[in-house]
DNA sequence: CTTCTAATGTAGACACTGTCTACATTACAT
DNA sequence: ATGTAATGTAGACAGTGTCTACATTAGAAG
């Protein structure tokens, strides 16, 4: 066992987010994490400042993550078709992590002394915006697009917090009921986008 | 200062809210909220089985109040505006009490072990559903509830969480905001329900 | 290759927390 | 009035975040 571990840092991460994963972001400790890497019990500060930051890199990864699942799955597309596989991934996203995902956008990590947080968040977030933007009229534009947002943040969060009737547990009928939901936010975009 | 406290649970709670509210879930502690209740650090126990205890009891606080808020704003409305009426009064709550809001849908409690909680929330879910269903046609109905639910879940929880571009943060703008959101939804439901 | 410095890891301490056990006080039913 | 259950107190224990002081070592400078 070497004094010096190599990539502690990677290390840590991983253990945290194993941990976040089967017991909640309240147990992600850093000595149980250190304890995991096996280090002692204050190694961790020598790459975080804090317990907080811990989480803050976390929750960071997970938006870098959610970035690119989304340019991914905008690549090659174009209006309603884009946005509809845009959200396909924000959910699909909220689906495969959802601790991850509820650390994103939930109260237990107060995202103020982490800037950085809030920039690779905003990034994310402007993937959606420029779809949107390519097929709504100016003066609708800000509510479809925090509307869209709001849409998919909401079905995953409800998914992700395990808030959904029972008989959506099938991966099949989620699916379904997905794209039922986004279907009728689309419906209502368009009726905005062609009055006539 | 007597012996009994006469009413210690009720105070437990608003020391409890009210750390909440001011530092979050992760600093609401028990030994804290009993020294602003002035009483001895294991006084709680004999109202709470434990922390976790404590912060359920305040989720299902915030759930008795947003269906008691849900059914009074349901009370004397039908169709749409009725539909609307409860999103609003969802978000509304979500504006009042984002603290107990967050805990309410987050994972920083852990629902399983309080059933009675899931019991609460599945009550107000039932407001909402029952609205929509009245306007709503059958093969689309799940859907439909489930979207609209989303919707203003996930916008209650933007809000809640700070998440929103900055020009939001006067209240008539976001007003204006949420109306024009559930406008668009409501014409994707209309357009669903009126197929010709 | 040597040396020196910064990066990285360790050890111990402190205050704070949740929760257990044992004990004290008191409200209230009998 | 009296006895018992409800309520509150006191002390202890393990676990935690984080501080300070020290140890080891990787890698640049010479």
């Amino acid at each position: 066992m070497p004094y010096h571990h190599g990539d502690l840092r990677r290390a840590l991460l991983a253990a945290g987010l194993s941990l976040l994963e089967k017991r909640g972001p309240a147990q992600v400790s850093l000595r149980e994490v250190a304890r995991v890497a096996g280090v002692s019990h204050n190694a961790p500060y020598r790459h975080f400042d804090s317990r907080e930051a811990l989480l803050a890199a976390l929750a960071a990864d997970g938006f870098e993550a959610l970035g690119v699942a989304m340019e991914q799955a905008a690549e090659g597309r174009t209006g309603f078709e884009r946005l509809r596989a845009l959200g396909i991934a924000y959910i699909a996203f909220a689906r495969a992590q959802p601790a991850v995902y509820l650390l994103m956008f939930g109260p237990e990590l107060v995202k103020d002394p982490f800037p950085a947080l809030k920039a690779v968040a905003e990034r994310s977030f402007e993937v959606l915006r420029q779809a949107i933007e390519t097929i709504v009229p100016v003066e609708t534009r800000r509510a479809a697009v925090i509307g869209a947002w709001a849409l998919v943040h909401g079905l995953s969060h409800l998914i992700a917090d395990h808030q959904f009737p029972p008989d959506f547990a099938e991966e099949d009928k989620l699916d379904a009921l997905i794209e039922d939901v986004l279907a009728i936010y689309r419906q209502g975009l368009a009726r905005g986008a062609e009055p006539h």
